[in-house]
DNA sequence: GTCTATACAACGATAGAC
DNA sequence: GTCTATCGTTGTATAGAC
């Protein structure tokens, strides 16, 4: 997203720490970079080449690229609005509005980020611990226990799996139909069996 | 680790003597490469190396590294078992049925092989086709048009997401508590779902 | 003798390290 | 910037099967 942030804008006045600059410019594009292509696809140089610096500062800074990858690497949707806008309204109908705002999120870029991030997910065991949390914890977990406090973890995990099986059968294995039909039928189909998980019997 | 698996005399050129079968010690070596590292991790020298043979034999048998792969990947489950242990009983259990085979084959190597296939689908596009076909005709497609005809790529789409979730969670994520529960437990949490893309109301 | 499965060497490319 | 390690791949000589 921000491609260059260090030519856009005049440096303020004084010294500053030294190559803080770089190290930003590095991790954001390290972040585009690592999206874009993956763990193993993004290379050192193009990241570097990206944030416009050399490429030996991604050792000096980072240790390497494992460690910048671990810096850099976050999630391409912001957890808490994902919170907030689910927990915001009927709790019986929070199904619709999670699967509402994945697929807005993940369809603007027609789900290249997400399948990045899967494939991210399914080499690296760095992102799969971070994915492993954040679904338990950051997203479901705090959504689950807003709803039906009973069998928090056991839920949070099942609503894990009906994500992240539409996120690899829509975007990364592209299974038509549903690769590509409308949010209204998405929704209209898998809704009621994530509300399931949410709040129904298990 | 096993550097020469076939054996620590020295090699000669030229022809082996007859039966030696280099062409499944690749096989071998390659399922246990590719499993372990995924098919960029995996390289062609240490295939050949676990198989004893030389990496020319690749290419001499299987066209190239891509040759190899799809030689080599099988997929975790049978087809034609899974289509008929599900087909044959009561229609409106027969997502129970399709979760209790699953899971009782993914299970017996704690996931390894399917994980690594999880991993080969998100990373390479001809494990991502393979998949894709699998999913949606032989396996789901067949099921689904048995028990219920309409609407059936939507729905075999459907499935396809849940139990690929379920993959992704418990195998590769491995998100607890469904990383390690019982059977019964995650059969009795998820076949309402599944059973409902199969036949329910959509 | 012919065929072919095999080992060895080396090439061009690429990417991380220093 | 340079160096080095390693990748997938290719060419070729050779040993053994047939």
């Amino acid at each position: 997203m921000v491609a260059d942030e260090r030519g856009s804008r005049a440096r303020s006045r004084g010294r500053r720490p030294a190559g803080e600059n770089t190290r930003a410019a590095l991790l954001d594009a390290a972040r585009i970079e690592f999206t874009e292509r993956g763990f193993d696809g993004a290379t050192v140089r193009a990241i570097a080449q990206r944030a416009g610096v050399d490429p030996a500062m991604v050792n000096h800074w980072f240790g390497g690229k494992d460690g910048l990858f671990v810096a850099a690497m976050e999630i391409p949707v912001s957890p808490e609005e994902i919170v907030h806008r689910v927990l915001d309204g009927d709790p019986e109908r929070s199904a619709e509005r999670i699967l509402r705002t994945f697929l807005s999120v993940w369809d603007t870029d027609g789900g290249g980020a997400l399948a990045a991030l899967m494939r991210s997910v399914a080499t690296h065991e760095e992102a799969a611990r971070m994915m492993r949390e954040l679904i338990g914890r950051v997203i479901f977990g705090r959504v689950v226990s807003a709803v039906a406090p009973d069998q928090l973890e056991l839920r949070a995990a099942l609503c894990g799996t009906q994500i992240a099986g539409l996120a690899m059968v829509r975007y990364v294995i592209r299974l038509e139909p549903l690769a590509s039909t409308d949010h209204n039928t998405v929704v209209t189909a898998i809704a009621p069996n994530l509300q399931r998980y949410l709040t129904g019997i298990l």
